[in-house]
DNA sequence: ACCTGAACACCGTTCAAGT
DNA sequence: ACCTGAACACCGTTCAAGT
């Protein structure tokens, strides 16, 4: 979809570049988006310098490592704008986003934080996906009653901020379905 | 209420806890729940040592902070037990307990994510709370149709989750309103 | 018994030296 | 242009020395 912003051109710095990538998201998704940059850089098999010079910040790096989840997201939701049912669709594309992190423990409540932050890098990264989702909530609006006190924006953050509870990978998730039907006016 | 789980017995040892807790409310509030336990210690006249030593992990400091509005909330749902409009008492216990630590920037979703942690400090503390609470919802299940696929404890640890939008104060909050109403059945 | 602050450990971040 | 790892900084945590 959209082009990571500014990958860089070297071959062994693609190389790098990418390694870094692979081992975050085998890092994160073991020990949480709480855990050391150094043993990223080391899982990579990398200095700590290539790794601040790839990512200059920790969410630098989950906004690489989320990017093709978003572009994913953003394009679903274009295509929910002509779905049937709207309802539906909405509430089908908002499973989707509310399981996209689950595999990097803290990473949901991350994103729910930064969401509406358009000068952080997963709110900049998320910005089309908001736009999307946002014309899929307005149209929904005009074929049931919505609660007319919640952006669009706010509920992904809700959504995001919702617990993950270990194990139980229950579907659909309970804490959406309340969500869900609170949502309804 | 309960007594605090155990309190020094010097007059020294007990102004320092008195001082160290009265700092780390104002730390807290000001720099929200990451700020350095380093400047709750200034902030509070004593040595780093003497913080630890009265309390030995930061989310000690937490359950300490929280030990008042945790007991008024235990004693709110007891008494709301004997309201005539359960759901009307259930509804309003939530807005209490949506707000009880609004002016620690973090502290919400810390506390709903060491809910259900029984061995945790603020696990511990929330015991006879979530007891209550317990209490309060079963009987709200025999007035009004509540959702089966959720226990309270997963309600209070969503409630807790909930984006704590800066600025607006907006009473009662959209969020926790979404939730209410997607908490009947 | 308790207090203090120096000491240690850990880790994020920078940067001089090297290719 | 990029890589590396030593160096620095910050802060959590411990503990020897002192009262």
């Amino acid at each position: 979809m959209s082009s990571p912003s500014a990958k860089p051109r070297r071959a062994d710095a693609q190389r790098n570049y990418d390694a870094v990538l692979a081992a975050a998201k085998a890092v994160f998704a073991q020990a949480g988006t709480d855990a050391p940059m150094e043993d990223v850089a080391r899982a990579a098999g990398v200095g700590k310098g290539t790794l601040y010079r790839r990512f200059p910040t920790r969410e630098h790096l989950f906004a690489a490592i989320l990017q093709d989840r978003v572009d994913e997201l953003d394009a679903s939701a274009q295509r929910a704008l002509d779905a049937p049912d709207v309802w539906r669709a909405l509430s089908e594309w908002l499973e989707l986003y509310d399981r996209c992190a689950t595999e990097y423990p803290g990473m949901s409540a991350r994103v729910g934080e930064s969401l509406s932050d358009d000068t952080s890098a997963v709110g900049t990264l998320c910005g089309p996906m908001k736009n999307s989702f946002a014309r899929l909530f307005e149209r929904a609006r005009q074929e049931v009653q919505l609660r007319p006190d919640l952006t669009p924006t706010q509920l992904l953050s809700m959504v995001s901020a919702l617990p993950k509870d270990a194990g139980t990978g229950r579907t659909p998730d309970p804490y959406l379905r309340v969500v869900l039907d609170g949502l309804r006016a």
